[in-house]
DNA sequence: GAAATTTCATCATG
DNA sequence: CCATGATGAAATTT
């Protein structure tokens, strides 16, 4: 497969994902189209509800499968839970030229995404205290962008090599970047007009001012508009590339970025029948959102309602369940045994809307049948097994976590070598579990849970850049410290880094401004529970009790900061140094939005002084010390200063780069080279 | 809790 | 037969 010709700006690219041969596309054409194939149901037309002491659903099951095939003879429907990549062989469908689309769509999408970052495109600053919008939006006159319909071609992606995967994971959190931070840059657009007393006011049933009021919508439409939405070319069956089973999410809308779950709304995502090869609907993805009073979840076996039939406004079946729409496609793609993604949703008030939504990965429809639900109306029901051999699922990590902090003798009986190496000296206690070997070595070291500076590198650098400020309230445009951080504040009202920097300025010690003021968020310390763990291919590593939203803070790294003289005398007698000027700049991918708006590219930053100091972490040490590396990471190292302002001695603050599920291994790009990664594991 | 908002499937029409 | 537009549904979100 040859992708230089799609992808223009392919040198940045060159065959990124480890050449194609690895990649298997599955296309899935046995579905033919068959003029008069009929549901292998045994209902068509008025439905037989179930009198009430009547069949039980198996009885009825079992009524169903008695009945004659469907002409199109679909496969019987007998749970097979092994997990076949290959369903029909490639060498036996028609050749298929446009073969390759689906990598060429990723490398279309690869180029739009990598061709604006690390460019170092810069433009001047805005003026310190000014407030420009960061997202200009459409205005009433502009041209409406014709978007390209999804397509409806069945596809299967398997056997994805290492690189791929790394590839792909990329791809995915440069999307899900975009989203997040247009996201928020357009609710703190928003939050200005609305102080600057600008009409439109945000809100419902405002007056006259027809603007879009939701800023996932608004971030949503503004990527459809530059086509950055993924997976629109295909419709992929089963594991999507890049998209991992636990993985979180805080909006539908992101999950139809994605590709994930195509529906605004609806549970069952289908390929509709009119558009499907074989004329009938087939399902690929649903979503748990327990709404419905008929579900009966029990993790891996999970039996699920059809949808309609309810009253709008109340949540209440108020008809009879049809078998059409998406409850036809689960009925078809379980005669087919397609598999079907499974996203659950769970409360939580780490997520903005108070909702969670985790990918708990594939499951197969095992039987289905009509049922007189609870409210007495008939409900059709899909009894759905996970297919075993998969990542724990994401909503199972979640209770786990939640347990482990309520009561950790119930879940681990064992293991925990200490519940909090701080010893109090951070905010929340950090756990050491290990039930892997017989180490021990975190014990041995001192608990730092902030760094020490040399005096001579702090000493008299409290004032510089004019001190702090004198807001009395929560700081705001204007003030001092915003002038510091070019005009804006680096993060949103909720803690959310809005978009990484070379440098922030927090507000610090001599400043006016109340513990309250937004502008302190990285000084303030641990925020999640976190818990140093032993791993057979990582060694020690990190995870977290609690759902890490993109763009938090997590923690500081620490230890004995020693000047580049020091350090030089230390590294002679081997090295437990930390370098910060090792990591690769990975907070420019953070905030960066210049895919949908070219304008906000990044400032003319003042250039940082050389950071040739080090981090001793051969006797003190905290959390952050054992954060695994990858080259896939999931948080970065963002500079900060607060209490003293020597830009040659930034704290190294670690925020999270994707939403980090609970019990995931934190990983962090330490930018070794090759031959050390080799020794760790990826 | 109701209203606003989007996408998609479906159906009708040209 | 394909394209286009209208319509209604949807386990959302604020």
């Amino acid at each position: 497969m040859e992708v230089e010709e799609s992808s223009p700006s392919s040198s940045s690219l060159s065959s990124p994902a480890g050449s194609s041969d690895s990649i298997d596309l599955n296309f899935l054409p046995f579905l033919k189209r068959e003029p008069k194939s009929e549901p292998a149901s045994p209902e068509r037309g008025p439905l037989p509800l179930p009198a009430p002491p009547a069949q039980t659903p198996q009885q009825q099951h079992a009524a169903a499968a008695a009945a004659p095939a469907a002409s199109a003879a679909p496969p019987p429907a007998t749970p097979d839970m092994s997990f076949a990549p290959v369903m029909t062989p490639l060498q036996a469908l028609p050749p298929n030229p446009d073969e390759d689309a689906l990598l060429r769509e990723y490398y279309r999408l690869a180029s739009l995404y990598l061709s604006s970052a690390g460019t170092g495109a810069i433009v001047s600053a805005p003026a310190p205290g000014a407030a420009a919008p960061a997202v200009v939006q459409p205005g009433s006159g502009s041209v409406v962008k014709k978007r390209r319909p999804r397509s409806s071609e069945l596809v299967r992606v398997s056997s994805l090599g290492v690189r791929d995967q790394i590839y792909f994971r990329d791809l995915v959190r440069r999307a899900r970047i975009t989203f997040e931070c247009l996201r928020g840059l357009l609710l703190r657009d928003d939050e200005r007009a609305e102080s600057l007393g600008l009409g439109g006011v945000a809100g419902y049933g405002g007056g006259g001012d027809r603007r879009r009021v939701r800023a996932d919508l608004r971030a949503a439409a503004l990527m459809a508009d530059q086509d950055l939405w993924l997976n629109r070319d295909r419709r992929i069956v089963g594991s999507m590339p890049g998209i991992s089973v636990g993985d979180a999410f805080f909006f539908r809308m992101e999950l139809c970025v994605l590709g994930l779950h195509g529906q605004v709304q609806a549970g069952i995502d289908y390929v509709s029948a009119g558009r499907s090869a074989s004329g009938e609907p087939i399902a690929t993805s649903i979503i748990v959102s327990g709404g419905y009073e008929d579900d009966d979840d029990r993790g891996e076996v999970l039996v699920y309602t059809g949808h309609g039939g309810r009253d709008p406004n109340l949540h209440k079946q108020c008809v009879d369940q049809k078998l059409e729409g998406g409850n036809l496609a689960l009925e078809r793609s379980m005669a087919y045994g397609i598999e079907i993604r499974v996203i659950r949703a769970v409360k939580s008030r780490r997520g903005p809307v108070g909702k969670v939504y985790f990918y708990d990965g594939l499951y197969k429809v095992v039987d289905y049948w009509l049922d007189r639900g609870k409210s007495g109306f008939g409900v059709y029901k899909y009894k759905m097994l996970r297919i075993e051999g998969q990542e724990p699922m994401g909503t199972v990590n979640y209770r786990i976590a939640e347990q482990l902090k309520v009561d950790v003798f119930a879940v681990r009986p064992t293991g925990y070598l200490s519940f909090d190496i701080s010893m109090g000296r951070e905010l929340l206690p950090v756990a050491l579990y290990n039930d892997v070997d017989d180490d021990r070595d975190p014990l041995l070291f001192e608990y730092l849970a902030r760094p020490i500076f040399p005096t001579s590198a702090v000493q008299g650098k409290f004032a510089e850049g004019g001190g702090g400020c004198d807001c009395s309230e929560n700081c705001s445009i204007g003030c001092n410290c915003a002038g510091r951080n070019g005009g804006e504040f680096a993060y949103d009202k909720t803690g959310v880094l809005l978009r990484g920097k070379p440098l922030v300025y927090e507000c610090g010690p001599h400043c006016r401004c109340p513990p309250s003021c937004p502008n302190r968020v990285s000084q303030k310390g641990l925020q999640h529970r976190l818990e140093v763990f032993r791993s057979r291919e990582t060694g020690w590593g990190v995870r977290s009790l609690d759902l890490i939203k993109a763009g938090t803070f997590i923690c500081e790294f620490s230890g004995i900061v020693l000047t580049q003289q020091q350090s030089e005398i230390v590294a002679a007698n081997g090295d437990c140094l930390v370098r910060p000027n090792r990591f690769p700049p990975r907070w420019l991918d953070w905030g960066d939005i210049s895919d949908v708006n070219p304008e906000y590219v990044a400032p003319d930053y003042p250039a940082l002084p050389e950071l040739n100091f080090a981090i001793d972490v051969s006797r003190a040490r905290n959390v952050a010390c054992y954060f695994s590396h990858s080259c896939s990471p999931n948080v970065f190292v963002q500079f900060v200063l607060f209490d003293h302002y020597n830009a040659s001695y930034p704290h190294l603050m670690i925020f999270a780069m994707e939403n980090i599920p609970p019990l995931r291994e934190l990983s962090i790009d330490y930018g070794m080279v090759d031959e050390w990664v080799g020794k760790l594991t990826m």
